[in-house]
DNA sequence: CGCAATATTGAGTTGGTTCAAACTACGTGG
DNA sequence: CCACGTAGTTTGAACCAACTCAATATTGCG
C-alpha cells in the first residue's frame, strides 16, 4: 500500500480569476510551460494502476477519464479531467487509479523528480502541493458523499450543476453543457447503472428541467429546480 | 466553496515499524509533543462544518467520527480516527467536516500558524504535508469504491477488514475487534441503515465468519471468508 | 449505405429501505 | 442491589428505487 492517488485538480484551483491570467500566475502551473507534451489517440490510457508514477500532467485539449476497476469488471470512475486540469498530483511510487484519453487528447509532461527538486528548493511550492491535493480530497469527499447519500436524480442533478459550474469558471455558457464522457462513464461515476442515468436525463426533460439534444448538449430549463433537486429538496421528502 | 477538508491521517502512515520509535522519527508528529492537550467528553465536538481551521489535532486517548450532514439529516462518516491518528489536515480556510468524540477522549493541538511558519523554514515538512494528505485521499477514494459498488455484506467485511488491519498495525490482535462506534456511525460510514448492518452482522454471525459478544466485540473466525466477500469473490456471481 | 457502438425504453425482479415491534445493555437513583 | 428509564440493537414484514434482462432506436464512422 505504498501506492498513492492521483487525480484532476480543476482548473480554478490554480487560477485567477481572469482566463487570460490564468495560469501564468500560478507557481505550480508555471512549471508545465518549457516541458513537452504528449498526444493520445481516444480510448488511450496515459498510465494504469500499478504503473512507476513518473510525470505528473497537464490537460491541454481533449479529456481524460480518471477511474478505478474491481477484478470482476466494476468500475469506479472518480473525476473527469479538462484542458487546464492537472493530473497524477498524490503520487509517491505507484499510481492507484487509471487515466484512459475519452477523446484525442494532448497532456503536457511534469517529471516527478523535477517537482520534488523544486519543491525542495522552494517552500512555497510544497505547500501549493498540499493544498491541490486538499481540494481532491474535499472533491473526493463530495463525491462520496453524493454517491452514497443521494437517490439517481440528485445525483444527476449534482452532476449537471458541476459542469455547470465547471463551465461558468471557464467562461464558456453554464446553461449549455456537451457531455464529453459516455453514459456508461456517467453511470460510474455516480454509482448507478446506464439504464438509470438514461432515464433520469429522460425524466428531467418531461420535467423541463433541461433540453437534450443527440445525447450529447444539454441545456438547463430549470436551474433553480436542479439547484433544489441536488440539495434534496424534492423527493426527499415524500 | 474556500473551505478544505479535515480529516484523520492513520498513525503507521507517519511511524516507523517499531511501535516504540513510531512517533519519534517523524517529521510532522514531533511537532505535537510540546503543545497543549484538550480534553473532550463524550459526544462533544472537536469542531464542526464552518468553524474557523485554527488547529491540527492529534488524538492521544479515544476516538474521533469525522462526518458531513445534509440539511434533510442525511450523515456522511467519513472517517473514525484512533490515538496517534491526526486529523485536521488540508484546511486553509474553515473545517468541511464535523468532528465528534464518540467517547471521552484527549487530543493534542498544534496551531496551523505554526505548521505553516515551520514548513515555511523547512521544504521536508510541505512535503510531508503532501503526502500525508495523499494517502487520507487514497482511504477516501477506497471508501468512495466501496460504498459505490460493494452490496451490504461486502461493505461490512471490507469495515471489519479494515479495522482488523489497523488493528496489526498498531500491535493488537487483529482477530478481536472493538468497535468504539455505534451501529449508527457503521451505517452512516458504508451507505447504509442501521437494520441492514445489524442484519449483516447476524448473518455473518450466523455463516461463522464471525463472533458477537455485546454488539461491540466482533471476533474474526473465517478471515479469509471475509477477505473473498470483500474482494467481491462471493454472491457477485449468482 | 450499412454496420457497430451507444443510447433509450419496457417489463419484471430484488437488495436494501422503511416502518414497527421486541429485546438488550447500561447508568441512575431509590 | 435492584427497579426503572433511556439509548441502542435486533428482528420481522411490506415496500420501492434501482437493477437486470431484453428489445428497439439512435448515432457516428468506414
Amino acid at each position: 500500500m505504498l501506492a498513492t492517488a492521483f487525480a484532476p485538480v480543476t482548473e480554478h484551483e490554480f487560477a485567477a480569476p481572469l482566463p487570460s491570467l490564468r495560469r501564468s500566475s500560478d507557481a505550480l502551473s508555471d512549471r508545465f510551460e518549457q516541458h513537452a507534451t504528449r498526444p493520445l489517440a481516444a480510448k488511450e490510457h496515459l498510465f494504469c494502476e500499478g504503473d512507476k508514477a513518473t510525470h505528473v500532467y497537464r490537460v491541454e485539449a481533449g479529456h481524460i477519464c480518471i477511474y478505478r476497476t474491481m477484478s470482476d469488471g466494476r468500475r469506479q470512475v472518480i473525476d473527469f479531467a479538462y484542458p487546464g486540469d492537472v493530473i497524477g498530483l498524490g503520487a509517491i511510487g505507484e499510481h492507484a487509479v487509471n487515466a484512459l484519453a475519452t477523446v484525442k487528447t494532448l497532456v503536457r509532461c511534469l517529471p516527478v523528480t523535477t517537482l520534488t527538486d523544486l519543491a525542495q528548493a522552494d517552500p512555497r511550492l510544497g505547500m501549493k502541493l498540499y493544498e491541490a491535493i486538499s481540494r481532491e480530497l474535499l472533491a473526493a469527499r463530495e463525491l462520496l458523499f453524493t454517491v452514497s447519500q443521494r437517490t439517481a436524480s440528485e445525483r444527476l442533478a449534482s452532476f449537471l450543476l458541476g459542469l455547470s459550474r465547471r463551465n461558468a469558471r471557464r467562461s464558456e455558457n453554464p446553461g449549455e453543457i456537451v457531455l464529453p464522457m459516455t453514459r456508461s462513464d456517467i453511470a460510474d461515476f455516480l454509482g448507478l447503472t446506464i439504464e438509470t442515468v438514461s432515464r433520469t436525463f429522460t425524466k428531467f426533460r418531461n420535467d423541463g428541467l433541461i433540453d437534450l439534444e443527440q445525447c450529447i448538449l444539454v441545456t438547463i430549463l430549470d436551474a433553480a429546480g436542479l439547484e433544489a433537486l441536488a440539495a434534496g429538496e424534492a423527493e426527499a421528502r415524500h
